[in-house]
DNA sequence: GTTTTTATTTTGTGATCACGTTTCTGCATG
DNA sequence: CATGCAGAAACGTGATCACAAAATAAAAAC
């Protein structure tokens, strides 16, 4: 999820099972749950690999982030107080330091924790549910996107998401979301 | 997913691996699969057992359902030839039969069909995934409900979506596949 | 030097087992 | 009759093993 693996990056349930101390087991259930929730691709032969997403697939992902996400920062906006802005600026700023830090993982990590945040007050477990296993389908390739684009400062929809949070503008919002996640993944799909 | 287990039904692996005779290994692997679906609960034991869902879970459901589906719908519109209409009807008069026959599983997996045949046209496989992520969730709480309402007739809206599409009508469709996948779960929740 | 063939190693799969925990059952106690 | 308790049965977990299939490395042929 957070793109510490690249595209493509094969595994074995004994190389796995050698990293965390465990036997094969424990390695076998993890990925395949992993595999259920589509963060690791299963070939015809049994073997278990990290996603390479082509453009249409990537394109049909940001399309759901933009669904789901929208309607969940929709359901959070009536409940989000200041104290939530205020967190969610903090997190804007870690995210400048991982920038500054030239930190892929740490830069992934901390923007999912931005949108997390918000989406954990639309009071809707099952729907960031769903949010989170799209996350976990785009992590590697949002690794190879960080590495293209290069980026020198925090994304700019952050910003416009924060103001619309203040002032209660529900389409600004919804606005602001859809750009935020659809910008880069688009750039990437082209 | 077709409701043939009731809500907060208890499985066991070795119950499982009895049934389809084979090891607890596979059975073990299958859970492990449909619990990260959402498909079963795991207790705090690791105990297993079918989601046995509360209102407002269900309500949140037959959102996402709402959002995916006419999503789905609408890409699937301008595909939608002869043809398919033709093989919808058909599916149609099989959920009558199943209706007629009094059979809860075949009258879900019909209807389901039913969607999926309509869905498959969006050429969307990541959203139709999500979608039946959604279904297998609800599977055992549709059986509770068909026992609860008792149906005489096909659903309704069915016939509303077949029309929207023959028209062309994209709101119109929206319309009816929302109101179709609301309709039932919304009683439910009450 | 390139391609084909043959060994060798590595991999996933399913089965089985031992262990600690949880759940259930039946009986005694209040 | 309800409640608590001890024994027994059943459960999930992690480890290990044998086996067949697949991938890789090495050797042979052209």
């Amino acid at each position: 999820m957070h793109g510490e693996l690249p595209p493509g990056q094969a595994l074995t349930l004994r190389g796995i099972g050698r990293e965390f101390d465990v036997s094969m087991t424990p390695a076998r259930e993890a990925v395949r749950r992993l595999v259920a929730e589509g963060a690791l691709q299963l070939s015809s032969s049994g073997r278990v690999s990290t996603p390479d997403l082509g453009p249409d697939r990537i394109e049909e992902l940001a399309s759901i982030r933009a669904l789901l996400e929208v309607e969940l920062a929709s359901r959070a906006l009536p409940r989000a107080h200041f104290a939530l802005i205020e967190r969610l600026q903090t997190i804007n700023t870690t995210i400048a330091q991982m920038v500054a830090a030239r930190d892929p993982v740490g830069y992934i990590r901390t923007n999912l924790e931005f949108h997390r945040t918000l989406y954990l007050r639309a009071q809707a477990p099952a729907m960031l549910a769903l949010a989170e296993t799209v996350w976990l389908q785009l992590g590697p390739t949002m690794r190879d996107l960080y590495g293209k684009l290069n980026r020198t400062e925090p994304p700019h929809f952050h910003r416009v998401i924060l103001a619309a949070l203040k002032a209660g503008d529900e389409p600004g919002l919804r606005l602001a979301v859809r750009s935020d996640v659809t910008q880069g993944l688009r750039l990437l799909s082209s």
